[in-house]
RNA sequence: GCGAAAAUAGCUCAGUUGGUAGAGCACAACCUUGCCAAGGUUGGGGUCGCGGGUUCGAGUCCCGUUUUUCGCUCCA
């Protein structure tokens, strides 16, 4: 494990070094957890969104995509949850450094008064046998009361402090309840305090008449609140999927491990409409269709996982992860969650609006349920980055950094060279990079030794290197070497643009998934 | 946020009991060379994360702060 940490500095350093992801505004001492992609990342996040773009949009007849706003009217934020939810009251055990959600300490502890209760009746029962009952004995015996009336003015006091939003109070709950820290067994509690994880921002010029606005958690309410525009503009028959793209914004408490987990990170979705009845179905086509997705990189089958949810989210009936193999163990990159119609109901009762579809096979109207499949492209990123890092040993007691991205995904394609400055070998690669650069991402270098220069375009996972030398001149071919085994062959130029197609273009990786 | 560790050139790091900042690689120019990180000459680049304090003098000691890494929590 420490040696696969050292890994990960290595990478993050290479990522640097080599123009993938620099830290923000780092000449100012930098902005936490907020990460830049430079020169090359850009074009592998690029990359990496088109593949997923292109196998949702193109692939499937019955998804399209959409563009929404990260602006959106804070009322969609009462209707989806995230006002609530997204406002956790955290407090901290003083011994055993842990925190937790005070809330959620509190409703331990009205679940534990319930226990007591059902341990008296448990135990009754088995006292009185058939004759048992259990309305009249809850009515009066004395212990069961007490707890009853216990639990009941608990659960009072906890919700009126959560409604009134009174951090005080529920400090002064825990306090008076004597609940203990699990791990330190002590009450040495520091007082409640409330994260809020979404960004607020104000809209209007003038300080009376603003709006608060929030910078969108997730980009799925986008897709939600466009349903019935596009359902009805696209002409579309359920089942059919939403697919978007768009950062995403998040006041973490906690966010580290490089770009894994960011304040401002983009996700890609897809919101797939099914008749209530049939999510599960397309729950389990999704968990499939999407792990398919993702082997078809080649990264390796055996990086990959599903890890299903057994505690469900407020608005799921089914949740799975799909979890990759980095440096620092197994994480989640991409989320398939079946959302039911929570969300849509949801927008339904808070804009009053009709939210429905007619289905004309069945002639009736209906909430239909969602199927989300949400990947964090940052994330994605980081495995790519991370599977195909390596340092190579050779013979002869050399080494070297090597990026084996898939072709695909690869920030440069080919990179030109002339095996050496002059002879007129200069022009003719200018001649090759003139023609390739309509269609590839290509690279002209001249600069150092031949060597050195494969290897430069190792450790930014150039597929190929095309070398001019005097052979050239004479009968049109050049050298191509190959990156992850280092072979060279000898192509005509005139074969060079459907070689290289041929094995770089998105065109291979969507036809493994058709 | 709490606790622990760290921060010196683009990268990796050295810098002794406090005495005016170094190496290798990388980068730029030129010469030589030419199929897997070649050699030579020359050059650019650091107010040692930032701000205070102690001291005649701080990269070095003290305090604060920012960022990063690790653990706790949450998630894509």
């Amino acid at each position: 494990m420490a040696q696969q940490e050292d890994v990960f500095k290595k990478i993050v350093s290479h990522a640097k070094e080599y123009g993938f992801v620099f830290q923000s505004s780092e000449i100012y001492d930098g902005l936490a957890a907020v990460y830049d992609y430079g020169q090359n990342g850009v074009e592998l996040k690029n990359n990496i969104k088109r593949y997923w773009w292109d196998a949702m949009t193109l692939l499937h007849e019955n998804i399209v995509g959409i563009d929404s706003a990260i602006f959106m009217h804070p009322t969609i934020w009462k209707a989806s949850g995230h006002v609530d939810a997204f406002n956790d009251p955290l407090i901290d055990n003083r011994d055993s450094k842990k925190r937790y959600r005070a809330d959620v300490l509190i409703e331990e502890a009205i679940a534990k008064i319930e226990d007591k209760i059902n341990k008296e009746v448990a135990k009754a029962r088995k006292r009185f046998g058939e004759s048992f009952d259990e309305e009249m004995f809850c009515q009066t015996n004395p212990r069961v009361l007490e707890h009853k009336n216990h639990r009941d003015a608990l659960h009072q006091r906890y919700s009126d402090a959560m409604n009134n939003n009174d951090l005080d109070e529920l400090k002064q709950i825990i306090i008076d309840e004597e609940i203990v820290c699990p791990i330190s067994g002590t009450r040495n509690w520091t007082d409640v305090r409330q994260f809020n994880l979404m960004f607020k921002t104000e809209m209007g010029s003038t300080a009376d008449g603003a709006m608060t606005v929030y910078l969108r958690p997730e980009t799925a309410q986008g897709i939600f609140v466009n349903y019935l525009n596009v359902q009805k503009t696209g002409r579309m028959r359920i089942p059919f999927g939403i697919a978007q793209i768009g950062k995403a914004f998040r006041n973490e408490i906690v966010a580290r491990q490089f770009i894994f987990r960011m304040r401002e990170f983009e996700q890609m979705e897809m919101q797939f409409f099914v008749r209530p009845g049939e999510e599960l179905k397309w729950f389990d086509f999704w968990k499939q269709t999407r792990l398919r997705w993702h082997k078809a990189l080649g990264l390796g089958d055996q990086k990959y996982r599903y890890h299903d949810h057994e505690k469900l989210a407020h608005y799921a009936n089914a949740a799975t992860d799909i979890e990759f193999e980095m440096p620092f163990g197994f994480k989640e990159v991409e989320g398939i969650h079946s959302r039911t119609n929570f969300d849509l109901s949801q927008h339904e009762k808070f804009s009053g609006k009709k939210i429905q579809y007619f289905d004309p096979e069945l002639n009736e109207s209906y909430v239909p349920y969602v199927i989300e499949t949400s990947i964090g492209v940052d994330r994605m990123f980081l495995s790519v980055l991370c599977s195909s890092y390596e340092e190579q040993q050779l013979e002869g007691g050399e080494s070297r950094v090597v990026l084996h991205l898939p072709a695909a995904l690869a920030p440069v394609k080919c990179a030109v060279m002339p095996l050496v400055r002059k002879d007129g070998l200069p022009e003719k690669a200018r001649e090759i990079v003139n023609d390739l650069k309509f269609d590839f991402a290509t690279h002209y270098d001249e600069k150092d030794s031949i060597g050195k220069r494969y290897r430069r375009q190792d450790a930014i996972g150039t597929p190929y290197c095309i070398t001019v030398d005097h052979q050239t001149l004479e009968d049109n071919t050049v050298t191509l070497r190959h990156r992850d085994s280092m072979e060279q062959e000898r192509v005509a130029i005139a074969d060079l643009h459907k070689f290289i197609h041929d094995r770089v273009s998105l065109n291979s990786l969507l036809r493994k998934l058709s």
